[in-house]
DNA sequence: CACAAAATGTTGACTTAGTCAACACGGTAA
DNA sequence: TTACCGTGTTGACTAAGTCAACATTTTGTG
């Protein structure tokens, strides 16, 4: 009996999943309040409710659409017939950067675990599979392709991950602060509020450069 | 004039920093609340008061703990004559992923930035510092003796630093899931509660095998 | 078209949790 | 001894999540 199940978008249901999402890339969980949502959106306190059974529901759902849109990323990179293996690769990995540059909060409710640890749903479940799935392809590709057999696919695939996912973490995090071209103190050390989104133009860039750095390195060592 | 700053270290003060973070450790941040918390401890609800100025300062106590534990762990690693740079390197990496699995409620407010975002004090940047400069020393003696030049050390420190984190933010949030030899589903794809910490043996033995693993690709590259 | 049912929104009320204020008590320095 | 500080308690207020009852609108169906 779980009431608010039905109505799959209605006006206000975007409006809601938007604005949260947008709250708490730039506030923080914590500030995400549903009275005051509501009211941002300029309807009564409960509103909301008659689209998401509770605050946590909202947030899985924010989750939920994150998943998604990364997935018709991926799958946009793997069917484009004019990039190579690494190409795909290395673009999936650009994508979820950017994704996460640009929806913080989104992204933390997708692969961090203070929301979703409990109220996960099958589909929730399911909709992190394909973009796990899509992303699994091309590691898979790459593998074939460049026939390396010294470890499972799987494996490899967290290799990658654990660098991307490294990158991501410490940039939206403001650990590794991107100004133009210059690095900024991280967050740790600057007891000043931190201008971590500045500007995403550069992290992009900063972004794009780092994995050509890492697989160069990966591809013939530092030495 | 911030009330409670004096009283650097009564019985209840350490005792409510202890819980709190086996709480967040296991709940998340959102389960922890001030009454239960006192309630756990057996003391009224408002007694942490007089110790805390508030929530947000009782994290930050967290944290700030959680960094002196990690710089005297560091130091004690940079001191042992017995290492080498790159196993000091090493070790420190090694460090950094047992503190986390060992405290990651501790692990997330460091470093993360849903709660620290905003209300960072002096103490606690200057405890991120030591960390950070002894992390630096590290890097900084490891890459003078292997004469690499190619980088600054600070951005080596950077793209070290990314593979740590890395690892260590996908371990703790369960998308790697270790039981004794075997991987788990990540915990994106599962819709059971996750198992996220259930070995910590296990799961050090992976990372250590991991941090080797890249480090022989850092070295040699992966032909 | 008429009407019941479903969808959607509103206000009132309850509850939990953060937190302040006033009060209490024991120890210690002047 | 006494005033004050450190520490803890209870009472009270407020913000926020959320349910229930009620109102209005939309929609499916005879």
């Amino acid at each position: 009996m779980d009431a608010p199940k039905k109505y799959p978008s209605s006006e206000l249901r975007l409006r809601l999943l938007k604005k949260a999402s947008e709250i708490i890339s730039e506030k923080g969980i914590k500030k995400l309040t549903m009275r005051s949502l509501a009211d941002k959106i300029g309807v009564s306190r409960t509103a909301s409710y008659r689209h998401f059974e509770n605050k946590d529901a909202l947030l899985l759902a924010i989750a939920e659409e994150g998943f998604k849109t990364l997935t018709t990323r991926y799958q946009k990179i793997n069917h484009d017939k004019s990039l190579d293996s690494l190409s795909k690769l290395q673009n999936i990995g650009i994508a979820y950067i950017e994704f996460a540059i640009k929806n913080p909060g989104a992204f933390r409710l997708m692969f961090g675990q203070e929301i979703i640890q409990h109220q996960r749903s099958e589909k929730l479940c399911s909709a992190a599979k394909e973009t796990f799935d899509e992303y699994l392809k091309a590691v898979k590709t790459y593998q074939e392709e460049k026939k390396i057999t010294i470890v499972d696919y799987s494996i490899l695939a967290n290799y990658f991950w654990t660098i991307i996912h490294g990158l991501t973490v410490l940039l939206i995090d403001g650990q590794i602060q991107i100004t133009g071209d210059d690095y900024g103190l991280p967050t740790l050390l600057s007891n000043q509020r931190p201008n971590i989104m500045g500007d995403i133009q550069s992290m992009m860039a900063f972004s794009k450069q780092t994995i050509m750095n890492f697989w160069e390195v990966i591809l013939n060592g530092v030495s």
